[in-house]
DNA sequence: CGTTTCGGTGTACGTCTGTACACCGAAACC
DNA sequence: GGTTTCGGTGTACAGACGTACACCGAAACG
């Protein structure tokens, strides 16, 4: 019955983390305060620091995580069909289901991608960054995209890229009103069948 | 020589909003305080409120301004040759022209949309959707978007704007170095170009 | 010229902040 | 079974926070 050091451990630091997703739901971790999030878990100030060395620390904790469920989400839609005009749909079901479902992680990076502390900021960005090149040699093995040039599949994976953060960020503004929310799939939806054609006429230059 | 009141009152109220803009540049609004502000600027704390009644209220100040000066971007975009093939270099070169001139206006909003004061947010979120509105009517005068329904034109316009976003922000994290700024500005002019050949070649569906 | 207006001052308060330091008690270890 | 390890405690302090209050001095006003 007794729970083991490790374990009891390992428990504390979770409710750190969650305790701070929460407490920053409504401005930003360079606002909230270490006794804030001490004070939600019930335990006293310095204790935090057998676990994090600072709030950045936890932040860049948050990242990885926050990550680790998204490039989840990616793989699942890289198994499905590769037909263009379904995997459309697909791709913004599984969009829309994990945001509800990570709704704090997802949160959580939209808001500390532009405002966090610099490390965190930093580390969003590269893990965009490696999303975006994923994207890229996906794309590269899908029919029909023999002419591009390499540089041209940067820049479409980064335009998709940019607009399912954009569409993450208007299913978190709605809220949950579910008329709302399937306008802003549906205009997801659009958008990449738009940007698909776009890019089938699409003929590389030098 | 003297100073009227009005002018003395109308310096410090501009020093206010300078000083904020600066102090925000690495973190964000609702990180800073009542105190660090009136410090900068050189008053005491309590002369703020002869000004605004909050931080709050200072930044929804900072909006409106920010967004005059955006307004004045997208006329000088409206102004241009309606030619689709070079108003993709026009936009661009505008755009990277405004962020570099009013590169804290530009970091002030990228930041607070998602992380700001609850009211800061939704005001930016209301012009931002304004803008979005603007486009779409500027798209609707333009030849060859006679086929396209109005939710189609919406859809459009909402990628563009988001993609514009999203260039904006690459601009600032690039933070003046001029290769990877012109790697940017290439990367929005072929993600534009993409988005009009997609949009060209779109019928609208019922 | 006397009076009012008002941007800015200075003091004072209770609260919250990060963190230093000494300490405890039980799980973990040999 | 004695010792070590270590997550969590409690006290303590110097500084920053928002803001209430009484006040000043000069521009604005009649």
């Amino acid at each position: 019955m007794t729970e083991t050091r490790v374990e009891r451990k390992e428990r504390t630091r979770r409710a750190l983390l969650d305790a701070t997703l929460t407490l920053c739901e409504d401005s930003s971790l360079v606002a909230l305060s270490l006794r804030q999030v001490t004070k939600e878990v019930g335990i006293v100030p310095t204790a935090f620091y057998r676990h994090f060395d600072s709030l950045d620390d936890l932040g860049l904790a948050l990242v990885d995580e926050s990550f680790v469920s998204l490039r989840a989400m990616l793989r699942e839609v890289r198994s499905s069909d590769p037909t263009f005009r379904d995997i459309v749909d697909r791709s913004v079901d599984i969009l829309v289901t994990h945001v509800h479902q990570q709704r704090q992680h997802f949160e959580f990076i939209v808001r500390e991608r532009a405002a966090g502390p610099l490390p965190v900021r930093e580390a969003i960005r590269h893990q965009v960054e490696l999303a975006e090149r994923e994207l890229a040699t996906d794309l590269a093995r899908m029919p029909g995209t023999e002419p591009w040039s390499a540089s041209d599949l940067r820049v479409l994976s980064t335009l998709i890229v940019g607009a399912m953060v954009s569409t993450a960020e208007a299913i978190l503004v709605a809220a949950g009103r579910l008329d709302l929310e399937r306008e802003v799939a549906e205009t997801a939806r659009t958008q990449l069948r738009m940007v698909l054609v776009g890019a089938l006429n699409w003929t590389s230059r030098a």
